[in-house]
DNA sequence: ATAATTACTGACTCACTGGTCATTAAGAGC
DNA sequence: GCTCTTAATGACCAGTGAGTCAGTAATTAT
Protein backbone atom coordinates (compact mmCIF):
# COMPACT_ATOMS: atom_id res chain seq x y z
CA UNK A 1 0.00 0.00 0.00
CA UNK A 2 2.70 2.86 -1.11
CA UNK A 3 0.74 5.70 -2.38
CA UNK A 4 1.73 7.50 -5.24
CA UNK A 5 4.18 10.36 -4.95
CA UNK A 6 1.89 12.30 -7.58
CA UNK A 7 -0.78 11.61 -10.17
CA UNK A 8 -0.25 12.13 -13.60
CA UNK A 9 -3.28 15.25 -14.61
CA UNK A 10 -2.26 16.43 -17.69
CA UNK A 11 -5.62 18.11 -18.44
CA UNK A 12 -5.97 20.32 -15.57
CA UNK A 13 -2.64 21.19 -14.83
CA UNK A 14 -2.38 24.32 -16.96
CA UNK A 15 -5.60 26.12 -15.38
CA UNK A 16 -4.40 24.98 -12.07
CA UNK A 17 -0.66 27.20 -12.73
CA UNK A 18 -2.44 29.96 -14.06
CA UNK A 19 -4.70 30.41 -11.58
CA UNK A 20 -1.64 30.01 -8.59
CA UNK A 21 0.07 32.02 -10.45
CA UNK A 22 -2.38 34.64 -11.08
CA UNK A 23 -2.57 34.57 -7.03
CA UNK A 24 1.03 34.68 -6.74
CA UNK A 25 1.10 37.99 -8.53
CA UNK A 26 -1.61 39.48 -6.91
CA UNK A 27 0.16 39.35 -3.79
CA UNK A 28 3.89 40.43 -4.95
CA UNK A 29 3.51 41.92 -9.00
CA UNK A 30 4.73 39.89 -11.57
CA UNK A 31 8.89 40.89 -11.24
CA UNK A 32 8.65 40.05 -7.94
CA UNK A 33 7.12 36.59 -8.03
CA UNK A 34 9.37 33.31 -7.95
CA UNK A 35 8.27 31.32 -10.47
CA UNK A 36 9.01 28.59 -7.53
CA UNK A 37 6.32 30.38 -5.67
CA UNK A 38 3.87 29.38 -8.31
CA UNK A 39 4.55 25.81 -9.08
CA UNK A 40 4.77 25.45 -5.03
CA UNK A 41 0.98 26.61 -4.74
CA UNK A 42 -0.16 24.83 -7.65
CA UNK A 43 1.23 21.85 -6.03
CA UNK A 44 3.99 20.98 -8.65
CA UNK A 45 7.76 21.08 -8.94
CA UNK A 46 9.14 24.36 -10.79
CA UNK A 47 10.40 21.84 -13.84
CA UNK A 48 6.58 20.57 -14.36
CA UNK A 49 5.26 23.97 -14.56
CA UNK A 50 8.12 24.75 -17.56
CA UNK A 51 7.16 22.16 -19.08
CA UNK A 52 3.66 23.86 -20.01
CA UNK A 53 4.74 27.24 -19.83
CA UNK A 54 8.04 27.81 -21.89
CA UNK A 55 9.07 30.89 -19.94
CA UNK A 56 7.76 33.10 -16.90
CA UNK A 57 6.68 35.67 -20.27
CA UNK A 58 4.34 33.13 -21.11
CA UNK A 59 3.42 31.99 -18.19
CA UNK A 60 2.12 35.96 -17.41
CA UNK A 61 0.53 36.45 -20.46
CA UNK A 62 -1.68 33.31 -20.09
CA UNK A 63 -2.84 34.71 -17.00
CA UNK A 64 -3.97 38.11 -18.40
CA UNK A 65 -5.68 35.89 -20.97
CA UNK A 66 -7.26 33.26 -19.04
CA UNK A 67 -8.99 36.85 -17.05
CA UNK A 68 -9.85 38.83 -19.75
CA UNK A 69 -11.89 36.15 -22.19
CA UNK A 70 -14.65 35.08 -20.68
CA UNK A 71 -15.28 38.55 -19.06
CA UNK A 72 -15.46 40.44 -22.59
CA UNK A 73 -17.65 37.73 -23.60
CA UNK A 74 -20.15 38.31 -20.86
CA UNK A 75 -20.31 41.74 -21.33
CA UNK A 76 -20.70 41.74 -25.34
CA UNK A 77 -23.77 39.15 -25.03
CA UNK A 78 -25.09 41.69 -22.73
CA UNK A 79 -25.63 44.27 -24.88
CA UNK A 80 -26.30 42.56 -27.78
CA UNK A 81 -29.27 40.30 -26.29
CA UNK A 82 -30.92 43.18 -24.49
CA UNK A 83 -33.54 45.16 -25.56
CA UNK A 84 -34.09 47.76 -22.94
CA UNK A 85 -33.77 51.66 -23.38
CA UNK A 86 -30.29 53.09 -23.36
CA UNK A 87 -30.98 54.61 -20.11
CA UNK A 88 -32.73 51.79 -18.96
CA UNK A 89 -29.48 49.28 -19.70
CA UNK A 90 -26.71 51.72 -18.29
CA UNK A 91 -28.69 51.98 -15.10
CA UNK A 92 -29.19 47.96 -15.11
CA UNK A 93 -26.64 45.59 -16.71
CA UNK A 94 -24.01 47.84 -17.25
CA UNK A 95 -23.91 49.21 -13.89
CA UNK A 96 -24.09 45.61 -12.27
CA UNK A 97 -20.88 44.82 -14.57
CA UNK A 98 -19.08 47.41 -13.63
CA UNK A 99 -19.94 47.04 -10.36
CA UNK A 100 -18.38 43.80 -10.41
CA UNK A 101 -15.22 44.69 -11.41
CA UNK A 102 -13.34 46.24 -8.35
CA UNK A 103 -13.74 43.29 -6.73
CA UNK A 104 -12.98 40.78 -9.16
CA UNK A 105 -9.97 39.09 -10.88
CA UNK A 106 -9.85 42.60 -13.12
CA UNK A 107 -8.27 44.12 -10.52
CA UNK A 108 -5.46 42.25 -10.56
CA UNK A 109 -5.34 42.65 -14.39
CA UNK A 110 -5.18 46.45 -13.81
CA UNK A 111 -2.27 46.49 -11.68
CA UNK A 112 -0.02 44.08 -13.49
CA UNK A 113 -1.01 45.54 -17.17
CA UNK A 114 -0.06 49.46 -15.63
CA UNK A 115 3.13 47.71 -14.23
CA UNK A 116 4.53 45.67 -16.99
CA UNK A 117 2.26 46.80 -19.86
CA UNK A 118 4.94 48.26 -21.59
CA UNK A 119 7.37 45.78 -21.30
CA UNK A 120 5.19 43.46 -23.08
CA UNK A 121 4.06 44.90 -26.01
CA UNK A 122 2.44 42.14 -27.73
CA UNK A 123 0.46 41.33 -24.51
CA UNK A 124 -0.95 45.01 -24.78
CA UNK A 125 -1.81 45.15 -28.22
CA UNK A 126 -3.89 41.75 -27.31
CA UNK A 127 -5.15 43.62 -24.65
CA UNK A 128 -6.36 46.49 -26.71
CA UNK A 129 -7.58 44.46 -29.31
CA UNK A 130 -9.76 42.22 -27.03
CA UNK A 131 -11.11 44.07 -24.54
CA UNK A 132 -10.36 47.62 -24.76
CA UNK A 133 -11.05 48.24 -28.93
CA UNK A 134 -14.53 46.16 -28.61
CA UNK A 135 -15.52 47.29 -25.23
CA UNK A 136 -15.08 51.28 -26.81
CA UNK A 137 -17.39 50.10 -29.72
CA UNK A 138 -19.69 48.66 -27.69
CA UNK A 139 -20.12 51.67 -25.46
CA UNK A 140 -19.98 53.97 -28.36
CA UNK A 141 -23.12 51.91 -30.24
CA UNK A 142 -24.82 51.91 -26.79
CA UNK A 143 -24.71 55.66 -26.74
CA UNK A 144 -25.83 56.70 -30.20
CA UNK A 145 -28.48 54.32 -29.96
CA UNK A 146 -29.54 56.49 -27.13
CA UNK A 147 -29.37 59.46 -29.28
CA UNK A 148 -31.36 57.98 -32.05
CA UNK A 149 -33.76 56.97 -30.28
CA UNK A 150 -34.29 60.39 -28.54
CA UNK A 151 -33.62 59.42 -24.83
CA UNK A 152 -29.93 61.67 -25.11
CA UNK A 153 -29.01 64.46 -26.51
CA UNK A 154 -25.99 64.64 -28.61
CA UNK A 155 -22.93 65.05 -26.34
CA UNK A 156 -18.83 64.13 -26.70
CA UNK A 157 -19.56 61.60 -24.68
CA UNK A 158 -19.67 58.97 -27.63
CA UNK A 159 -16.39 60.42 -28.73
CA UNK A 160 -14.90 59.19 -25.35
CA UNK A 161 -16.65 56.40 -24.29
CA UNK A 162 -13.97 55.75 -21.97
CA UNK A 163 -15.27 58.54 -19.52
CA UNK A 164 -18.15 55.78 -18.81
CA UNK A 165 -15.88 53.48 -17.18
CA UNK A 166 -13.08 55.86 -15.47
CA UNK A 167 -14.27 55.31 -12.16
CA UNK A 168 -13.84 51.65 -12.42
CA UNK A 169 -10.24 52.65 -12.56
CA UNK A 170 -10.57 55.13 -9.88
CA UNK A 171 -12.53 52.16 -7.63
CA UNK A 172 -10.23 49.62 -8.63
CA UNK A 173 -6.77 51.81 -7.57
CA UNK A 174 -8.45 52.86 -4.75
CA UNK A 175 -9.21 49.16 -3.74
CA UNK A 176 -5.46 48.35 -4.58
CA UNK A 177 -3.78 51.10 -2.62
CA UNK A 178 -5.83 52.98 -0.19
CA UNK A 179 -8.57 50.55 1.21
CA UNK A 180 -6.89 50.51 4.38
CA UNK A 181 -6.80 54.22 5.14
CA UNK A 182 -10.55 54.71 4.19
CA UNK A 183 -12.42 51.97 2.94
CA UNK A 184 -14.30 53.25 -0.48
CA UNK A 185 -18.42 52.07 -1.40
CA UNK A 186 -17.52 51.68 -4.82
CA UNK A 187 -20.87 50.71 -5.90
CA UNK A 188 -22.69 53.75 -4.04
CA UNK A 189 -19.61 55.84 -6.42
CA UNK A 190 -20.38 54.19 -9.98
CA UNK A 191 -24.30 54.59 -8.65
CA UNK A 192 -23.54 57.98 -8.76
CA UNK A 193 -21.22 58.45 -11.60
CA UNK A 194 -24.33 56.84 -14.05
CA UNK A 195 -26.41 58.99 -12.53
CA UNK A 196 -24.20 62.35 -12.75
CA UNK A 197 -23.47 61.18 -16.93
CA UNK A 198 -27.07 60.18 -17.56
CA UNK A 199 -28.79 63.50 -16.26
CA UNK A 200 -26.03 65.43 -18.12
CA UNK A 201 -26.95 63.69 -21.51
CA UNK A 202 -30.50 63.36 -21.21
CA UNK A 203 -32.42 64.55 -23.66
CA UNK A 204 -34.58 67.56 -22.36
CA UNK A 205 -38.46 66.82 -22.02
CA UNK A 206 -41.05 66.82 -24.37
CA UNK A 207 -38.76 64.58 -26.86
CA UNK A 208 -40.27 62.12 -29.24
CA UNK A 209 -42.50 59.08 -28.84
CA UNK B 1 47.62 70.42 -16.71
CA UNK B 2 45.46 67.19 -15.50
CA UNK B 3 41.88 67.53 -15.82
CA UNK B 4 40.45 66.18 -12.08
CA UNK B 5 38.72 62.97 -12.41
CA UNK B 6 35.84 64.44 -11.09
CA UNK B 7 34.64 67.20 -8.51
CA UNK B 8 32.98 67.00 -5.18
CA UNK B 9 29.56 68.49 -5.35
CA UNK B 10 27.71 67.41 -2.13
CA UNK B 11 24.60 69.76 -2.53
CA UNK B 12 24.00 68.65 -5.85
CA UNK B 13 23.97 65.28 -5.66
CA UNK B 14 20.79 63.95 -4.19
CA UNK B 15 18.76 65.95 -6.62
CA UNK B 16 20.41 64.84 -10.00
CA UNK B 17 20.52 61.12 -8.44
CA UNK B 18 16.85 61.56 -8.03
CA UNK B 19 15.87 62.84 -11.34
CA UNK B 20 18.25 60.04 -12.67
CA UNK B 21 16.17 57.75 -10.99
CA UNK B 22 12.95 59.14 -11.91
CA UNK B 23 14.15 58.92 -15.55
CA UNK B 24 15.76 55.09 -15.41
CA UNK B 25 12.12 53.74 -13.64
CA UNK B 26 10.11 55.60 -15.67
CA UNK B 27 11.74 53.38 -18.78
CA UNK B 28 11.48 50.24 -16.83
CA UNK B 29 9.48 50.39 -13.79
CA UNK B 30 11.14 49.81 -10.46
CA UNK B 31 11.90 46.37 -10.25
CA UNK B 32 13.38 45.94 -13.35
CA UNK B 33 15.68 49.04 -13.40
CA UNK B 34 19.34 48.83 -11.96
CA UNK B 35 20.67 51.14 -9.54
CA UNK B 36 24.02 50.56 -11.69
CA UNK B 37 22.09 52.29 -14.85
CA UNK B 38 20.89 55.11 -12.21
CA UNK B 39 24.34 56.35 -11.19
CA UNK B 40 25.79 55.93 -14.71
CA UNK B 41 22.74 58.30 -15.85
CA UNK B 42 23.31 60.76 -12.91
CA UNK B 43 27.10 60.59 -14.18
CA UNK B 44 28.59 58.90 -10.46
CA UNK B 45 29.73 55.22 -9.23
CA UNK B 46 27.36 53.15 -7.58
CA UNK B 47 28.78 53.53 -4.36
CA UNK B 48 28.03 57.06 -4.40
CA UNK B 49 24.96 57.04 -4.45
CA UNK B 50 24.60 54.43 -1.88
CA UNK B 51 26.35 57.00 0.07
CA UNK B 52 23.21 59.10 -0.07
CA UNK B 53 20.21 56.55 -0.62
CA UNK B 54 20.70 53.60 2.02
CA UNK B 55 18.75 51.42 -0.31
CA UNK B 56 17.06 51.16 -3.65
CA UNK B 57 14.01 51.34 -1.56
CA UNK B 58 14.93 54.90 0.00
CA UNK B 59 15.62 55.88 -3.45
CA UNK B 60 12.12 55.24 -4.89
CA UNK B 61 10.46 56.96 -1.96
CA UNK B 62 12.46 59.97 -2.23
CA UNK B 63 11.97 59.96 -6.06
CA UNK B 64 8.07 60.06 -5.41
CA UNK B 65 8.02 62.61 -3.40
CA UNK B 66 10.34 64.99 -5.14
CA UNK B 67 7.08 64.74 -7.94
CA UNK B 68 4.46 64.89 -5.39
CA UNK B 69 5.09 67.87 -2.95
CA UNK B 70 5.54 70.90 -5.57
CA UNK B 71 2.73 69.80 -7.27
CA UNK B 72 0.23 69.64 -4.45
CA UNK B 73 1.48 73.16 -3.10
CA UNK B 74 0.21 74.04 -6.86
CA UNK B 75 -3.13 72.93 -6.41
CA UNK B 76 -3.65 73.99 -2.99
CA UNK B 77 -2.50 77.76 -3.52
CA UNK B 78 -4.84 77.62 -6.56
CA UNK B 79 -7.92 76.86 -5.22
CA UNK B 80 -7.19 79.50 -2.34
CA UNK B 81 -5.91 82.36 -4.09
CA UNK B 82 -8.97 81.85 -6.10
CA UNK B 83 -12.32 83.99 -6.26
CA UNK B 84 -13.70 82.41 -8.93
CA UNK B 85 -17.07 81.06 -9.15
CA UNK B 86 -17.23 76.99 -8.19
CA UNK B 87 -17.80 76.93 -11.99
CA UNK B 88 -15.22 79.11 -13.40
CA UNK B 89 -12.56 77.71 -11.50
CA UNK B 90 -13.94 74.33 -12.40
CA UNK B 91 -13.37 75.61 -15.97
CA UNK B 92 -10.76 77.27 -15.81
CA UNK B 93 -7.47 76.42 -13.20
CA UNK B 94 -8.40 73.17 -12.47
CA UNK B 95 -9.73 72.09 -16.05
CA UNK B 96 -6.17 73.50 -16.71
CA UNK B 97 -4.47 71.46 -14.03
CA UNK B 98 -5.87 68.67 -14.73
CA UNK B 99 -4.55 68.78 -18.13
CA UNK B 100 -1.20 69.35 -17.31
CA UNK B 101 -1.03 65.97 -15.28
CA UNK B 102 -1.00 63.40 -18.34
CA UNK B 103 2.41 64.43 -19.61
CA UNK B 104 4.19 65.29 -16.25
CA UNK B 105 5.99 63.44 -14.21
CA UNK B 106 2.74 62.39 -12.51
CA UNK B 107 2.35 59.69 -15.25
CA UNK B 108 5.26 57.60 -14.07
CA UNK B 109 4.25 58.53 -10.13
CA UNK B 110 1.03 56.43 -10.71
CA UNK B 111 2.45 53.94 -12.36
CA UNK B 112 4.95 53.76 -9.98
CA UNK B 113 2.42 53.65 -7.10
CA UNK B 114 0.05 51.34 -8.77
CA UNK B 115 2.71 48.59 -9.43
CA UNK B 116 4.72 49.04 -5.99
CA UNK B 117 2.62 50.73 -3.65
CA UNK B 118 0.96 47.78 -2.09
CA UNK B 119 4.86 46.94 -0.93
CA UNK B 120 5.58 50.18 0.58
CA UNK B 121 2.96 50.86 3.13
CA UNK B 122 4.43 53.72 4.42
CA UNK B 123 4.98 55.40 1.11
CA UNK B 124 1.59 55.04 -0.03
CA UNK B 125 0.32 56.01 3.52
CA UNK B 126 2.55 59.32 2.70
CA UNK B 127 1.01 59.71 -0.25
CA UNK B 128 -2.48 59.24 0.74
CA UNK B 129 -1.71 62.36 3.54
CA UNK B 130 0.00 64.62 1.09
CA UNK B 131 -1.94 63.93 -2.10
CA UNK B 132 -5.55 62.12 -1.70
CA UNK B 133 -6.38 62.87 1.58
CA UNK B 134 -5.81 66.79 1.03
CA UNK B 135 -7.05 66.88 -2.82
CA UNK B 136 -10.21 65.57 -1.74
CA UNK B 137 -10.79 67.88 0.97
CA UNK B 138 -9.88 70.95 -1.80
CA UNK B 139 -12.05 69.52 -3.87
CA UNK B 140 -15.19 68.61 -1.94
CA UNK B 141 -14.80 72.45 -0.37
CA UNK B 142 -15.28 74.02 -3.68
CA UNK B 143 -18.37 71.48 -4.52
CA UNK B 144 -19.92 72.87 -1.12
CA UNK B 145 -19.40 75.97 -1.90
CA UNK B 146 -20.77 75.76 -6.00
CA UNK B 147 -23.96 74.52 -3.80
CA UNK B 148 -24.17 77.50 -1.15
CA UNK B 149 -24.04 79.72 -3.66
CA UNK B 150 -26.61 78.24 -5.62
CA UNK B 151 -24.55 77.42 -8.97
CA UNK B 152 -24.86 74.13 -8.30
CA UNK B 153 -27.87 71.86 -7.16
CA UNK B 154 -27.24 69.36 -3.99
CA UNK B 155 -25.61 66.15 -5.16
CA UNK B 156 -23.61 63.26 -4.13
CA UNK B 157 -20.90 64.25 -6.32
CA UNK B 158 -19.55 65.93 -2.68
CA UNK B 159 -19.15 62.13 -1.51
CA UNK B 160 -17.35 61.30 -4.20
CA UNK B 161 -15.01 64.08 -5.35
CA UNK B 162 -12.58 61.09 -6.97
CA UNK B 163 -15.27 61.35 -9.85
CA UNK B 164 -13.69 64.86 -10.72
CA UNK B 165 -10.51 63.32 -11.60
CA UNK B 166 -11.16 59.93 -12.48
CA UNK B 167 -10.61 60.76 -15.99
CA UNK B 168 -6.82 61.73 -15.60
CA UNK B 169 -6.08 58.22 -14.51
CA UNK B 170 -8.17 57.58 -17.48
CA UNK B 171 -5.54 59.46 -19.34
CA UNK B 172 -2.53 58.44 -17.79
CA UNK B 173 -2.76 55.02 -17.93
CA UNK B 174 -4.07 55.09 -21.92
CA UNK B 175 -0.76 57.34 -22.68
CA UNK B 176 1.07 54.89 -20.69
CA UNK B 177 -0.14 51.35 -22.74
CA UNK B 178 -2.20 52.19 -25.54
CA UNK B 179 -0.85 55.56 -27.22
CA UNK B 180 0.74 53.93 -29.78
CA UNK B 181 -2.27 52.02 -30.53
CA UNK B 182 -4.79 55.05 -30.49
CA UNK B 183 -3.42 58.32 -29.80
CA UNK B 184 -6.03 60.30 -27.26
CA UNK B 185 -6.45 63.89 -27.01
CA UNK B 186 -6.52 64.10 -23.62
CA UNK B 187 -7.22 67.74 -23.49
CA UNK B 188 -10.37 67.23 -25.00
CA UNK B 189 -11.52 64.16 -23.27
CA UNK B 190 -11.28 66.00 -19.81
CA UNK B 191 -12.47 69.53 -21.77
CA UNK B 192 -15.66 66.92 -22.13
CA UNK B 193 -15.46 65.88 -18.62
CA UNK B 194 -15.80 68.73 -17.04
CA UNK B 195 -18.64 69.93 -19.76
CA UNK B 196 -20.69 67.00 -18.31
CA UNK B 197 -19.75 66.86 -15.19
CA UNK B 198 -21.02 70.92 -14.76
CA UNK B 199 -23.78 70.25 -16.99
CA UNK B 200 -25.38 67.69 -14.62
CA UNK B 201 -24.66 69.61 -11.67
CA UNK B 202 -25.61 72.93 -12.67
CA UNK B 203 -28.66 74.07 -10.84
CA UNK B 204 -31.53 74.51 -12.86
CA UNK B 205 -32.47 78.29 -14.32
CA UNK B 206 -33.32 80.82 -12.26
CA UNK B 207 -31.75 80.84 -9.18
CA UNK B 208 -30.64 83.23 -6.42
CA UNK B 209 -28.77 86.56 -7.43
C1' DA C 1 53.74 73.06 1.50
C1' DT C 2 51.75 69.49 4.32
C1' DA C 3 48.36 67.14 6.79
C1' DA C 4 43.68 65.97 7.65
C1' DT C 5 39.26 65.18 5.90
C1' DT C 6 35.86 63.10 3.16
C1' DA C 7 33.52 62.83 -1.45
C1' DC C 8 34.08 59.51 -4.60
C1' DT C 9 35.50 55.18 -7.17
C1' DG C 10 35.12 50.51 -8.83
C1' DA C 11 36.09 45.87 -8.03
C1' DC C 12 34.22 42.42 -5.26
C1' DT C 13 30.77 39.42 -2.78
C1' DC C 14 26.87 36.90 -2.21
C1' DA C 15 22.13 35.84 -2.31
C1' DC C 16 18.77 34.98 -5.39
C1' DT C 17 16.08 33.08 -9.13
C1' DG C 18 14.94 31.88 -14.12
C1' DG C 19 15.66 28.16 -16.70
C1' DT C 20 17.78 23.20 -17.79
C1' DC C 21 18.15 18.34 -17.75
C1' DA C 22 19.26 13.73 -16.19
C1' DT C 23 16.53 10.73 -13.68
C1' DT C 24 12.28 8.61 -11.72
C1' DA C 25 7.95 6.61 -11.62
C1' DA C 26 2.86 6.76 -12.95
C1' DG C 27 -0.10 4.81 -16.00
C1' DA C 28 -1.36 2.90 -20.74
C1' DG C 29 -1.03 -0.93 -23.88
C1' DC C 30 -0.10 -5.65 -24.73
C1' DG D 1 3.30 -9.14 -15.26
C1' DC D 2 6.34 -6.59 -18.52
C1' DT D 3 7.44 -2.80 -21.51
C1' DC D 4 7.09 1.76 -23.23
C1' DT D 5 5.80 6.43 -23.07
C1' DT D 6 5.83 10.62 -20.88
C1' DA D 7 4.26 13.34 -16.75
C1' DA D 8 6.75 14.79 -13.08
C1' DT D 9 10.76 15.62 -10.01
C1' DG D 10 14.53 18.25 -7.93
C1' DA D 11 19.35 19.11 -8.05
C1' DC D 12 21.99 22.02 -10.57
C1' DC D 13 23.85 26.00 -13.45
C1' DA D 14 24.66 30.58 -14.89
C1' DG D 15 23.42 35.31 -15.06
C1' DT D 16 22.29 39.11 -12.50
C1' DG D 17 22.15 42.90 -9.60
C1' DA D 18 21.86 44.91 -4.71
C1' DG D 19 24.87 46.27 -1.45
C1' DT D 20 29.99 46.63 0.61
C1' DC D 21 34.45 48.40 1.41
C1' DA D 22 39.36 49.24 0.89
C1' DG D 23 41.59 52.52 -1.39
C1' DT D 24 42.10 57.16 -4.06
C1' DA D 25 42.11 61.84 -4.94
C1' DA D 26 39.73 66.40 -4.49
C1' DT D 27 39.26 69.85 -1.20
C1' DT D 28 39.97 72.25 3.22
C1' DA D 29 42.59 73.48 7.28
C1' DT D 30 46.92 74.64 9.24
Amino acid sequence: MTKPRYRRRKEERPAEITQAAMETFAEHGYAAARVDDVAKRAGISKGLLYLYFKTKEELFKAVIRSVVVPRVDALRTAITDSDLSAEEFLRGPFLEFIQKLPDSPARIVVRLLVAEGPKHPDLTAYYYDQVVSSGMDALRQLIDKGVKQGEFRQSRLDEFPQLLIAPVLVSIIWKTLFEKHLPLDTDKLLQTHIDLIVTAIKAPAGGAT
